[in-house]
DNA sequence: CTAATCTTGACTAATTCACTAGGTTATTCG
DNA sequence: CGAATAACCTAGTGAATTAGTCAAGATTAG
């Protein structure tokens, strides 16, 4: 799991996308304005979001991007997940004396915390964070801690 | 909240620093034999993590590096922001049209996704690492799950 | 059919990352 | 004392990532 600019651009991207799903396809020049991101850039990314099939693209005029699922079904690591691909961490893959050694232990203590935050933001929608963000313009910073914390437990008991 | 291959070299030298605390002062050459990290990176990322008080050095033969604090005291979040300093991930500081406007919404929900797992890494120590390890030797995957949630809940309570 | 709109892909510049190489300074041991 | 050890510091390099440019293709409106 890494979490980088990239995928930043990319959920914002994204957002903007769920944010607007009522006015049909949305050019990316649209989301480009909106959001302070290079159209070029936009490009790319959304050439690898249609790969893994998180948008469904129109073309021509009027044409545009939409999100091919429920705000509700697309979860925040699949975002990352696509534009991100993960290059693989452990370094010791079978690499001579590091059967089980001191060395897979300290990458393997990593990425377990790694698979942690990816199993967070596996639970994590699109859906999800419009409608906190609702909820956050009336709760102060100690209402909104504990919906945090409703959200992890809730989001990691499957 | 950024999290790249640097933060986790930094969190598995550091790791490897809790794991052999009891042999004194632990030289960058051993971690750099043992973790398969370049000595002269080590040496780059360790100048950060003393000039933010989490390792302490000793210098001449038998010197080397120790964790300023036990390893109970030391939560990865620390660890991560020392060598990583994070950029300003706003990126509309005051610029123009953008004041609570739609741009800074989806700004904001991101910051938030990033807070709230800052908030995790900043409730899981060295020793939380190392003592769950000796656990998932003999939990099974639903028992471990089950670790997480616990672990998650406990860490946003605060 | 033609023009406008928007996606698509190939190509390029700038930045960051991971690492190397070279040295200097402090400390211990023979 | 002097040689070995290891932290410290500075500068530089290659590769990957990030970000942006440009020129095609596809599709619809008029």
């Amino acid at each position: 799991m890494r979490l980088t600019t990239k995928g930043r651009y990319a959920v914002t991207a994204m957002l903007d996308l769920a944010l607007h799903k009522s006015q049909g396809p949305i050019s990316l020049s649209d989301i480009s304005s909106r959001q302070a991101i290079s159209l070029s850039y936009l490009e790319q990314l959304f050439s690898k979001l249609r790969k893994s099939e998180l948008v469904s693209s129109v073309r021509g005029p009027g044409g545009g991007y939409e999100l091919k699922r429920g705000s509700d079904e697309i979860y925040i690591a699949q975002i990352i997940d696509a534009v991100d691909e993960s290059v693989d961490t452990t370094k010791c893959q079978g690499a001579g004396d590091c059967q089980g050694g001191e060395t897979c232990l300290t990458h393997y203590l990593w990425e377990d915390l790694s698979e942690q935050i990816h199993a967070f933001l596996e639970s994590i929608s699109l859906a999800d964070l419009v409608a906190k963000n609702e909820v956050k313009k009336i709760a102060d910073n100690q209402d909104r801690r504990q919906i945090i914390v409703t959200e992890m437990s809730a989001a990691l008991a499957l």
